[in-house]
DNA sequence: CTGCATGTTGACCCAAAAGTGCAAGTAGCT
DNA sequence: AGCTACTTGCACTTTTGGGTCAACATGCAG
């Protein structure tokens, strides 16, 4: 799923315009649309700052839509601040083991 | 232990001057200097380029440079992206959890 | 005490990123 | 045909990041 696709989704969900949605947040109706289509005029996602707003006015988990834009969320920077030899661990072990924990996280949750 | 401290702390342990180390980078003094005071005009911390490039002149660990910088690692990067679900659990577990899982990776590694 | 080496700071500058806004177009509906 | 929602190119403005420069402190060798 891309970040566009799914703030597409996320606002027709909610019945809105693309137009409603630029009013509420004071932005242009076109740079809605140039976001749900990934055609930015350089860079593929908008700024944090805008995807926080977003997230806000389409009541939708910013963290979430952090990561579809490939932003890491601060709460996970601050848990590697806390803690990197853990992550930088992690870094290094390869996607099965990752899936692997994953799921262990998930079960004992 | 910050940002600015560290590189201080690795660039007297070299015998550098300030000076010796902007030339090599092509960079001002005065950079340098507010870099090692956090001084920098905004921001708290240089670019991502600087510091890998001040990693590679002070023989630095590039990772923790850029971690005590409050940036994330390609490496790490790169596996959040492959692996959202599990860093926002991880994001979530509090500092006892982490310690554990931490603990349990290094015993069978 | 002077003069040089080193480091610090504020004011300023420039380029790139982020976003604006129009205009002209597509596509579906009634 | 005409309305509504959306798309896209383009030129423009604003903001922010990354840096320089010049002037100032400070320590210390001769």
């Amino acid at each position: 799923m891309q970040f566009g696709e799914r703030v597409r989704e996320l606002r027709v969900q909610q019945g809105l315009t693309q137009q409603t949605v630029a009013d509420r947040m004071s932005v242009s109706v076109s740079y809605i649309s140039k976001v749900e289509n990934g055609k930015l005029h350089f860079g593929d996602y908008p700024s944090e700052k805008f995807i926080h707003k977003l997230a806000d006015e389409l009541k939708a988990d910013e963290d979430e839509l952090l990561l579809l834009a490939d932003k890491v969320p601060a709460s996970i920077r601050s848990r590697i601040r806390q803690n990197p030899e853990l992550f930088r661990r992690l870094a290094q072990m390869d996607r099965r083991s990752l899936k692997a924990l994953e799921k262990s996280l998930v079960s004992n949750k």
